[in-house]
DNA sequence: CTGAAAGCGCTAACAC
DNA sequence: GTGTTAGCGCTTTCAG
């Protein structure tokens, strides 16, 4: 207590990061002087454009090491007319959050696109529609960022109108069908890794096949329960045997029950998740159901612990973070008003593990012809 | 191929936005002429000064609206000489960033904490110390943010350090021990949660309670080891049953089976995290080894799989999103100069499901006394 | 209470 | 090749 006016002073949260290095930050025009030159000679050197002889170059570059000196991204972004920073507007149920694998995968994807290009990823994670709608009109109006990725999509999404209307370039992440007109979707493939889970048990001899869909009107799991429609149709199998779920796992758990109960249950269950498909082995566990034995479960999307539940699960298994690298590159050459490179993705993996296993002849079961 | 030079040539992925909407974006000026006012008067008005009449007031509001104008964000950071915006910089391996139920509800948390604040959330991906460095003097030298989260503390973390020679404020975010000088940290009592659930083990009759831990060096892995030694010792307990592993699924199951092969092996497990735990319920299992019958297993995190899989897991759950939020607020009361709130956050929660049970009596267990 | 004017730090024409 | 200069759109003194 005898220092008088304590610099740090109450015992806060707060951190005050000036203990004296308040030293003013260098600017383009301290490091041009220093190097000799103009500041356009060294604006010229940090935009990689040709101009600038090799010496000051290289006194330029020396400058700029020893004042510690990167352009000013506000500045820059200013004069330039554009934000450096593309946008993701993620809108989720809060139990969907943080199961979802999709998320941080494609987000890490994205960074890595993104990596020494210059761009900053900004986020912003929305409730509702009128937030979510709010947040893009943000983005746009207050030049936040040059370009969005649209995920989720879903049937008679408003989105892609709305980016028309402001203005605002855009990237759809997904198993969209194409439209004309629009940005072709970058995405993987469900409908083939669906049609595989069905052939694969259907191999296996099941012939009772159920699907538990994800939530209704959005374009990935209206898209997964059609390529089991498809393929089940394809077989010569009746698709009657559907639940519609919402992704969660209480959803799913819900819906197993439901097709459990049945008079005649399936054999075997599609999920359109692996957090549904792995609520669904426990609740046919608990009901003293076994899986495989009993029934087979296959997932989708693969997440880590797919591999540690018991029985390891089946699944299907894209290359997310792969595909966020795809997106983000593709969207940068957009807003850059370059052609983007032709995209082209990693088909599915089937994946698997122990909850499939070879159908069980049961008496009264609809058997094969 | 008759249109001659098409503006939208190409069947490329890209999305021209600018169908004749190319319009000038309202400016600040255009706002101010509409309400026949000066451009000051607008700003004021949009940044909550007083210093404008009421009627003047209404024109203005009413023009922006009318124009759908918005202060630009880009010269807005250049004039206030601040981002506007908050970093948070990830580490994380690849197996871990999907599973992580930690990231995704932190940012949300810290979303809802911003929300409506005008400040976005620079998010960046890395994948080595080297890169994260990096990114932090990037965000820094660049002025991309105003200041940063610090996650996932190491023992003998650079990071502040860093963080206080470059000037940029940030708030350290984990059961992280207060230090002198130091923001205070802002995290919940993991210790707590550890501690409660050896006292619930040793409640059922548990004596050799095993922990696995998560990756060392980190802060909260150290931590949660610690509790357990702590707590096993309080009870009169040897806390010799300890195995590093990395919070990985795969970690975790190479970690149970060296604790099963054993000569007395544990009849209870305390894991570093629900992943883990899992991984450990799974190898368990195929040794023949019944959860909870046989052996007890608790976890840490309650990820939306816990109370699904088979047994449902009994584990200790934070509510990360209010932590997020409570974290974004301080930071932007930090860098606004402000003192931030005092943050209390609610306790963690132990949430007992079917993964634990009374311990049976196996001749040759080290029984109490 | 309102208006004029000087930046914020950089980019990009445009002369030299 | 290199330097000069006028903005980018907003904030913020400082006169009126």
């Amino acid at each position: 207590m005898d220092a008088a006016p304590a610099p740090d002073a109450g015992p806060s949260a707060a951190h005050d990061p000036k203990p004296e290095a308040k030293a003013r930050r260098a600017t383009i025009g301290d490091v041009a002087e220093r190097a000799q030159v103009s500041k356009s000679a060294v604006s010229f050197v940090f935009n990689g454009r040709s101009g600038v002889s090799e010496a000051a170059r290289a006194r330029i570059l020396e400058a700029a090491r020893e004042l510690d000196w990167r352009p000013d991204s506000r500045a820059r972004a200013l004069s330039r007319s554009r934000a450096q920073a593309l946008g993701l507007v993620v809108r989720r149920e809060p139990e969907l959050l943080s199961t979802d694998p999709f998320f941080p995968q494609f987000v890490a994807g994205v960074e890595s696109g993104l990596s020494g290009l210059g761009y900053a990823l900004v986020l912003q994670v929305v409730d509702g529609e009128e937030t979510e709608r709010a947040a893009y009109h943000q983005f746009a109006r207050e030049s936040r960022v040059d370009g969005v990725f649209l995920t989720d999509l879903r049937a008679d999404d408003e989105r892609p109108a709305q980016l028309d209307g402001l203005g605002l370039p855009y990237v759809l992440v997904g198993p969209v069908p194409p439209v004309d007109g629009r940005p072709r979707p970058i995405g993987v493939d469900d409908e083939a890794g669906v049609r595989r889970a069905v052939r694969h048990l259907y191999a296996l001899g099941h012939r009772s096949i159920a699907h538990v869909a994800g939530a209704p009107g959005y374009v990935h799991s209206d898209l997964r329960r059609r390529a089991w429609e498809r393929e089940m149709v394809e077989l010569g199998l009746e698709p009657d045997l559907v639940v519609v779920a919402d992704f969660s796992g209480a959803s799913g758990a819900r819906a197993t029950h439901e097709l459990l109960d049945l008079p005649r249950p399936p054999s075997a269950i599609v999920y359109g998740n692996d957090l549904m498909a792995i609520a669904g082995i426990s609740v046919a566990t608990e009901r003293g159901i076994r899986v495989p034995h009993d029934l087979s479960v296959v997932g989708f999307d693969d997440v880590p612990l797919a591999a540690f539940v018991v029985p390891p699960l089946t699944t299907v298994r894209q290359e997310v973070i792969e595909w966020g690298r795809a997106c983000a590159r593709t969207l940068i050459a957009l807003v850059e008003g370059r052609e983007p490179e032709e995209v082209r993705l990693p088909p599915v993996e089937f994946v698997v593990r122990g909850s499939t296993a070879a159908a069980r002849h049961r008496p009264g079961a609809a058997a094969g012809r």
